[in-house]
DNA sequence: TAGATTGTTAATCGATTAACAATC
DNA sequence: TAGATTGTTAATCGATTAACAATC
């Protein structure tokens, strides 16, 4: 009597979630009705064996023969996702980066509602980024309790990033989006999401060289085997 | 006979490239002199095992008995991320995010530097960003070869995402930095990294709902094993 | 030399792909 | 019904880990 054993999620299939959403809405607005595994892998470059990996990790959302229905699995991912309930979110930091996102519509869009930023430096605390309130840091905990924020962006230097999520780590939040360069740590009911910038940046510099090294390897490789 | 075989590297291995380099960076700050592999994957979360094979498809940077030179290594891995040339850059789109990454001075400290903005707003053509300046759009295949810029930042929104890339694909640019949530296409000659935040938004959101998920998934399967 | 730790080969693990019976 | 396409099991592939001889 195996108690309810949680078979866990790869990280790989969970980053396809959001490819798959955005595939789908994309399909949606086409008015396209219905579409095979076969068909929806040949668009974003999977296999058709490996799109029905992925989604029946998460239920049996197609029919024999038919394939699946757009709408139906656009709705069923969104929910995987989290995105059909409304998210509430705060970014901490209105320095350039904390504006931009604010600016950013997108987020809205897909039901991510930002509440308010906060910063200490008083110049900017009173002042508002597209309507969006710039409250002072010291009244954040009330804040993000009262107004039942969900993730807290994390837009400060990397400095006082670690102090903002001990800060955070008081409040009932539920995730943080890091922005700031550095891994932070909070308990584990808080799940954290790293953006860090200066990695991919380094990737992209990375494979723009890569020519030049493969070629020095596989002249080493030719001395060695 | 076999032709100098390109064994490619995947891309896990270069993805923790940078977390090396971060890693042996502050290392040196602490000016620590040798580490091993054990030590060094203790510290990132890796096994002494993958340390050892991730560096050991660039070279044999290490000496039986004793270990890895930090400082060494660190330059090594600067060399294997193309860290150790300047790299020119000009964000395309002055807008919040343009400005944003304008103003992050991390990028010139690792050997990024920002020549120019371009934008085709006539009300932001001509002013500057700490000291960067910002150029109308039409000039932008001129100044990228006369300046020798190797890389394109895509700050722009993600309609004209695609148009910007043909543009610049007429240009010496060697890699485009996209943050456009479109993935972009160029010819094999331009390195694409594309950073997707509301993909990285959306993978936190399926996270803080995981449990819910594992629930639902367990009863599912308790009915059918 | 003895101890430590690498580079590298072999074993294991997990993720992707292929195959196919089930079924719409 | 016949054709199509799923859900799922089996085979393959690749990446991670373990083991160990080489060697500093």
């Amino acid at each position: 009597m195996a108690p309810d054993e949680i078979k866990r999620i790869s990280l790989a299939v969970i980053r396809r979630l959001p490819k798959y959403h955005k595939c789908l809405g994309e399909l949606l607005q086409k008015n396209v009705e219905r579409i095979s595994s076969q068909e929806l892998g040949r668009i974003l470059g999977f296999t058709a064996s490996q799109v029905r990996q992925d989604l029946n990790n998460f239920g049996e959302f197609g029919q024999q023969g038919y394939g699946y229905n757009v709408k139906q699995l656009y709705n069923e991912i969104a929910k995987i996702l989290g995105l059909n309930t409304e998210h509430k979110m705060v970014i901490v930091g209105a320095g350039k980066l904390g504006q931009a996102l604010a600016g950013y519509t997108d987020f809205e869009r897909h039901g991510f509602k930002i509440m308010a930023l906060f910063d200490i430096d008083p110049k900017i605390v009173g002042s508002k980024v597209r309507d969006i309130p710039v409250y002072d840091m010291k009244d954040i905990i009330y804040f993000v309790n009262e107004n039942e924020i969900d993730i807290a962006v994390i837009a400060v230097p990397r400095e006082r990033a670690q102090e903002v999520v001990d800060i955070l780590s008081k409040t009932l939040i539920k995730g943080i989006w890091n922005f700031a360069p550095v891994e932070v740590k909070a308990g584990s009911n808080i799940i954290i999401e790293n953006v860090h910038l200066l990695d991919s940046l380094f990737t992209l510099s990375y494979r723009m060289n890569e020519s030049k090294w493969m070629e020095r390897l596989a002249r080493k490789d030719g001395k060695k085997r």
